[in-house]
DNA sequence: ATTATATACGACAATAATTATCGGATATAA
DNA sequence: TTATATCCGATAATTATTGTCGTATATAAT
């Protein structure tokens, strides 16, 4: 419960790495991968992707891999966790609404006040603020 | 990601409906399963747990059921999650330690900073917040 | 006493979410 | 041409969550 995925940690691990580097340097999925024992595939997928949403820019071809796109500072760690995994709340009934109990709830409106919370919290954070 | 389990949101249900009932009334499972449409046998679970942890008391025989015996107001949120559900933490590695990358990890101390600062967010609501 | 209704609880099963693997494609530097 | 890298869909394995079953115990009402 309340817990970050691997993916989230995989992809935050391959930010700072990038980011102690010379901006102008590569980092391959392999050096990573092997740099933190994370499983190569997954690694490959999770880059891949944050490719896709401009955070990092991958060099094709022997000596490729990725470096740094976007200013981790101007990224707070709603969006960032949303770009990565998805809409973000502590249950699912705040952006899909097939819950058993959505008609009967009578905790609802508290849980959504203390997701505001939670959500305001992680929205103070930049993903700078974890890679430095 | 960051979810609340069903568990979680189960119980609290449980005890706004107990609240918001004359203080020595009494609560059946099936009362409570039926009323919020929450599988019996589950829900039956979740409040032998809260029995157990003193939170309510359970009154046993027919026209039984539970009531409250704890003030809600004196659980904070972190209390009752980890109650309810074990150790609180945005990562497992605060409380257990076979992760794969800990020994390489470069994330570790800045999730430990957003981690207290998502305790601290929680520790600063109580149940009553949600069963009010 | 007997019955009906409630909690108590361990073992198990199903489902869903997460994590990991495989196979083959494309790009490019040497 | 070759080696090394990203790209990407499909699928498998694992783990966590959610739900079910069977049986025991307690007690109020009759």
């Amino acid at each position: 419960m309340l817990k970050l995925t691997r993916k989230v940690e995989y992809a935050l691990i391959a930010l700072r790495h990038m980011q102690d580097k010379a901006p102008e340097l590569v980092s391959s999925t392999k050096e990573i991968a092997t740099r933190y024992n994370i499983p190569l595939e997954i690694l490959a997928k999770t880059l891949q992707h944050l490719a896709k949403e401009n955070i990092i820019e991958p060099i094709n071809g022997p000596r490729g891999g990725y470096r740094l796109k976007a200013q981790l500072g101007n990224i707070n760690l709603v969006e960032f966790f949303e770009r990565v995994e998805g809409p973000l709340g502590l249950s699912d009934c705040f952006y899909d609404s097939n819950c058993l109990q959505i008609d009967y709830c009578n905790i609802r409106t508290p849980i959504q006040r203390i997701n505001a919370n939670m959500i305001n919290m992680f929205r103070s954070m930049t993903v700078q603020d974890v890679t430095n």
